[in-house]
DNA sequence: AATGAATGAGAGTTCATTCAT
DNA sequence: CATGAATGAACTCTCATTCAT
């Protein structure tokens, strides 16, 4: 997945994967702590237990890093949101409920959703793009799930406004994770859901 | 106004005020550009037209000059915003022109409202809740005027929920900046403005 | 040959004889290309299609790989020359010929005697000394054909001048290959030798 | 001169002009001593007595100090061989005198002549085509010479000769730093000016 | 005999900040 | 009040060599 836009020295696929998990792991509790940019290279090594020079054969540059990071915290997000976006009489409740999963999910990960609406712009531009990339594809999740709704009569939303919507549900959650300083003094995880959910609800069944 | 947080060398007030203005402008086109960790002190002072020696009399770390840019965007933000949110026969007209004019001024504002929302974190602890506080402050002019919609009728909204409605609309503003590089592909700025605020009228006039 | 001065983990000689061949044809290649320093030992295994780990085995360092080049680069030079001079009349017409063929060989090894003269330096004392002699070992073969021609009286030069005037024809030779980026702007292979002849011949036939 | 090739962050020229005196010094000693490549960039600002920043103010990278180098020694050089080829009665005696010259500043700058054999092809594209010329403009300081010759009838040689006669005496030189190793142990340096000398005459006079 | 992952000292370079002028 | 040369700690990344398999 990563072999074309990150090269290794090292050719045992397995050891790759597992190794830069180890990096993954390692450089995640850093960038959450002191951010990118105020973390270094030896730092994460000695975080990972090798050496830099051991590092290093498995990524080429400190950004390589970021990119693992984003890339691993997008795939946890999605195959969990994906595993919970399933069954349902109709599309009305399946989105109640994946809204809800959502939001749960965002909350769990809070520090690391963070992280990749912080960071995601020191990628290179390859990188990045495939980062953004990723971040639509678990948008289009929505989508599925509104077009869902209004094909069985759940939902009442114009077609040309289903992107958007989805667009709205997304940044609703990491609203969550980026307004928590102020959203987290007022409402518990659970008031938030259930407020959200309340307007989200006048929208759709206008 | 900010001479609390970031103490001068200089005495003169004016010159002060005259330099640090300087100092912004030059830094915000390198930052809006490069991002502040890519950007020098010497380009900074370079862009501004003073020497670094001069530069480090009116302020006393980098992350000052960060801290002097993101409060002038908000200031210029919110001042921008009170101008526009007057008048109007009801809440409900005024909410309407008020959220067209916050769209517009993000529209306009687009790379430094971003710019903001990338490099808040880069700043220390106290200046940062300086700039979170103003964020909040800007977000509560929202809040006057849903109130004001709710008590002359126009506008149907729980109490509880006026805080939050506010953060949606803020965050509805912010998601044309951080999220142009997929909703820009989509949307007119137009298309955009008129589209979020059907959804918005669909959740007030319940 | 080499066996003094570079010891190899491996026992079975032939094999040693085989690998190190590999070794140096890899080796010549990148080195003529970009020099010792700008080669790394990784480079150098996977040109030659071994591991950097079986590499090693056959050599101590990287200077030795430097040395094994330079060895059979002078090695090639020199019997290439042996099987040239030989036969002929008199010393002054087999000093013409070998004169003219020690610059096609240069001509053909240019790359290759470009490399020993710049990278020599970068060997270890004693591998050094070992090249230098090698040298010294061609230079006098010119020794052999002016004594020759003295003898034979189809040369005039001083006993004492002999060994300079070797030194004299070989480097000619060389500056062929260290001159070549404004010699071979000027004159072409021919134009070279039979110019350079014809000065030769006014001093030994004075 | 050098202001084309290698910028300096430092503006005052005088200054300029001063500090790289003051690196060039310090990283003859260690190039002579160690070669470029076994020189770091600490050791040449600690024999500079400055501190690496410093030292960073005045060239770009390390190959920058190579060239202030390559260039000091050309310019000496040149220098020295042009306050001494002046006068005398006519070319042939001019020549005589110059060689003599020529071979004691190569004799006095040995080590900083076998420094630029040695190491100009470790420079950058650029700045290598700019020593190669100077190289050459050293060069044709005898190519007038021959051609006064020539023309006071003192010197017998072809015009199409000139070229590589000029070549070959400069090379000739320049032996003595690189073949000293063999040459050194034969030949005091007035043996060898003068058995050079003896030589040259034979072509010139024939 | 062959492999290639692991190592870490050390390389070149940058840059926020200071302070003498 | 203005200047800009000086500083050096700290950064990212490299690569010759080793050694367990």
């Amino acid at each position: 997945m990563n072999k074309r836009l990150i090269p290794s020295m090292v050719k045992n696929e397995q050891l790759v994967e597992r190794r830069r998990q180890q990096i993954i792991d390692g450089a995640v509790q850093l960038f959450t702590k002191k951010g990118f940019h105020k973390t270094t290279t030896r730092e994460i090594a000695q975080k990972c237990k090798m050496s830099i020079g051991t590092m290093y054969e498995y990524i080429q540059t400190k950004e390589d890093v970021l990119f693992l990071v984003c890339e691993a915290i997008h795939e946890k997000m999605e195959s969990r949101l994906r595993r919970t976006i399933k069954g349902h009489d109709n599309g009305f409740t399946l989105l109640k409920h994946s809204f809800r999963q959502l939001l749960k999910i965002m909350d769990e990960m809070r520090p690391l959703v963070l992280l990749i609406y912080q960071e995601t712009k020191s990628l290179p531009k390859e990188q990045m793009k495939y980062v953004l990339e990723k971040e639509l594809a678990i948008t289009s999740l929505f989508e599925d799930v509104l077009e869902k709704g209004i094909q069985d009569g759940s939902i009442q939303l114009e077609t040309h406004s289903i992107s958007l919507m989805a667009h709205n549900i997304m940044v609703m959650g990491q609203m969550w994770t980026f307004r928590y300083w102020s959203l987290g003094r007022t409402y518990s995880l659970d008031e938030y859901i259930e407020q959200q959910l309340a307007l989200l609800i006048r929208e759709l069944k206008a």
